[in-house]
DNA sequence: GTGCTTGCAAATCGTTTGCAATAGC
DNA sequence: GCTATTGCAAACGATTTGCAAGCAC
């Protein structure tokens, strides 16, 4: 995928061949996957990748801005290469963790002097499919 | 404190010693503190708590819904007594956590379907201690 | 007495660290 | 060639589990 190869160099970070391969799949794969998950996909073609190797690169990855790093769940980190501006919504009974979109303005009022710099909206409910299972 | 009892009959919880001065601290500390603050300020009066009580009585609350449990940061979770509706800020520098109000509706598009039960709004940034600090 | 709760000790497991080999500019 | 990066093995540490003793009703 080329376009991993231009976000990271316009970070100014190297791409290696790890790291193109992590944000390639971060790319394509809008699942929001765990670390393992990652693992898991990657190793077969990558059979040397190691979890150091890819704790380092997410670590990178999302303090770098190229993929945000979502703790809806205190039990796991889960990782989005969609940065947009969207929300998360998690079902409890599945697990499985969707997208939505942010309509219009959210007011807050934060503490005195405080710089907002990222927000994370995070719903907790049950999904259509856990509701009324086919 | 009578709160603190009030509260876990009202959910047909057994009121515990252990679990009544968690509660009591949670509703007492409005710090956002995590496991081991929670430790080491009840280990004083309570010198036989164990941290595997802590853990289920946390766990408890926070199922029962007289706390939250606070995933803002991956790196560890923090407990709230506080369950009214409201987000939570993080400096990233001094890693404070504070409170916020919300004002006015927070329009989402949600899956089609997928039923809302609660919600969470975390902000991260900088406080005005660590802006200017004196 | 029965079942729930507690708390110690050990196991577990995700993540980090140290460091030598390797890859990339 | 020099530095950044990788990946193995070991360390680490927070949380969970197993289980026996204690407590409440």
């Amino acid at each position: 995928m080329k376009e991993a190869q231009v976000l990271l160099e316009g970070k100014g970070i190297r791409p290696t061949q790890q790291r193109l391969a992590v944000l390639a799949y971060l790319l394509s794969h809008k699942i929001h996957p765990t670390v393992d998950t990652i693992y898991s996909s990657l190793q077969p073609q990558m059979p040397t990748l190691s979890k150091t190797t890819l704790y380092n690169t997410l670590k990178l990855l999302s303090s770098s801005g190229l993929a945000l790093a979502l703790t809806i769940d205190g039990d796991e980190i889960r990782f989005d290469g969609d940065t947009s501006d969207h929300g998360h919504c998690k079902c409890r009974l599945c697990g499985q963790v969707y997208d939505f979109e942010l309509r219009g303005d959210y007011p807050v009022e934060l503490p005195p002097g405080f710089r907002q710099e990222s927000t994370h909206l995070y719903v907790w409910g049950t999904c259509s499919d856990c509701l009324s299972p086919s």
